[in-house]
This record gives C-alpha cells, sequence and structure tokens, in this order.
DNA sequence: TAACAACAATTAACATGTTAAGGAATATCA
DNA sequence: TGATATTCCTTAACATGTTAATTGTTGTTA
C-alpha cells in the first residue's frame, strides 16, 4: 500500500478515509452500518473517522428521522473533488502494480488472498 | 492472523509482543536495532513495547557499555516459557492453515507475498 | 579540542484496530 | 402497557503504525 499511501500524504487523508470517500462516491447516501461494512472498518473505528471527516468537511452526518438511532453519511462536494482529482493517480498505481507483479500473479494472489478472508473470519 | 491473535488473548499478550519474543528466543541477546528489523517493528513501536514487556517481566535491556547509545535486549525464563508453552499449538494453528489452504497454494501465497514485499517498499 | 555532523533511541502527536462498557432509541412480549 | 431485550452507535482504554521533533552519545574535522 505504499504508493497509495504515499499518494494519500498529498491529500492529508489517510487509507481508510480515502476508502470510506471510494465507497460513498460509489454508492451514495449510505447509513453507518452499511458504510462500515462496505468500507472494512469496525464501528468504533468509522466513528472517530466520520467525526474528523466531517470536521474537514468531506462528509456530512444525518440522523434518520423514522428510526433516531440511525445515522446517514454522504459525500460532499469537496469530498467528491478529491476522489475525481486523485482517481486517475490511483488508477495507474495500480495498473503499475499489476504490470511490476504481472497480470497473472496478480489474479492468482488476489484469489489466494479471497480464499484466505472467509477462512480467517470463522 | 485471527486463530493466531485468539491463540494470544489468552496468553495477554499481543501479536507484535509474540514475535519479539519468538525472534528473542531464535537469536538470543539482540541489540534494538537489529531485533526492530527482525521483528518487523518501527523504532516507536519497539520502544513502546519494550518497556511493557520489561514491566511483564518479558524481556530485560541493557545499556552496551561501549557505546552508550546502544541498547540490548533479551529474553527473559518468564518469557521463554510463554514461547515454550504455545509454541506447540501456534504450529499446529499453522498446520491447520496449510490443511485448509492445500500446500501448493500455501506456498504459492508466500511466494507472491515475498514478491510484492521488495516491490511495495521502494 | 571545540564546533559540527551522524547516530541510537525516545517522545510527541495523530490515526487506526480491538474489546468492553455504556447510552439512547426501538422492538417485543407477557 | 410496562418491563425487558435488541439494535445502533458512542466512549473508553489500551496497543500499534507513522512521521517529525528531540535528547544523549559518539565521530569527525578544522
Amino acid at each position: 500500500m505504499t504508493p497509495i499511501r504515499d499518494m494519500l500524504s498529498e491529500t492529508g487523508i489517510t487509507e481508510q478515509q480515502w476508502r470510506v470517500l471510494r465507497v460513498l462516491s460509489e454508492f451514495g447516501l449510505l447509513d453507518a452500518s452499511t458504510l462500515a461494512n462496505r468500507a472494512s472498518l469496525l464501528f468504533p473505528s468509522l466513528t472517530r473517522i466520520a467525526t474528523t471527516m466531517r470536521k474537514k468537511g468531506l462528509i456530512t452526518q444525518t440522523r434518520d428521522v423514522a428510526d433516531r438511532r440511525r445515522q446517514f453519511i454522504a459525500i460532499t462536494e469537496a469530498g467528491q473533488k478529491l476522489i475525481d482529482d486523485y482517481t486517475d493517480q490511483s488508477a495507474l498505481i495500480v495498473a503499475e502494480f499489476k504490470r511490476t507483479m504481472g497480470e497473472d500473479d496478480y489474479e492468482t494472489l488476489l484469489d489466494l488472498l479471497a480464499r484466505l478472508d472467509p477462512m480467517v473470519r470463522d
């Protein structure tokens, strides 16, 4: 993740915050639980990350009026701009990564890691 | 790492502390820099980890009399006992892991990850 | 030898992972 | 309906990763 982290250090956000932005950018408005799952974050982490991201103006948080335990989170224009500005760069990094590793080995690695994932969870 | 973490939670030490103990058990007395490298820890992390491990009586820290900037770290009897008590169990976990994944895929994964490691570092 | 560079380690500040405990809102059921 | 359980989220406490600044020590060199 180092090349990605290097890119992100220019932006002042972290890997996890980047992931949150990407998920929000892709899926739009999400409730906190869904967001946490899709961004692979535990709830306590999301609570903190959301707070700092709101202060930075990257996301908005709104209560669900129907169920006031729930919370909705959405990306702001500033957040979307950040995604837009760095998506190309991020794609280049991944491409370079695949090129260096070799396309086949890259796929193999993803497969093996995917197999690992469910194994580790039970 | 979840099965390993589960095992370690019984012992009250963390993954990183376990790694420090294993390295010390294998190599004996080490200076802090070498230990940090072999245990894949950054120095600030090692500083903190060593402090807590010393308080727990798992390691000892001694200054190098020739160069008082340097520090030597060694495992204590208590630390070695912890290693001895859980080495078997840890080996079983790795064996089960290989069995589930398949020996060949396990080797493939290790190879791919090893290739990843240097790539990510530059 | 006195100034300065280089080195080893620590400390500080911030962000996250992780487990447990707590708080507020809603659901359930006798 | 009122007590209880459940759900969603937050807080707290601790451990680590990471970068930068700092403290001692040792090396170098003019």
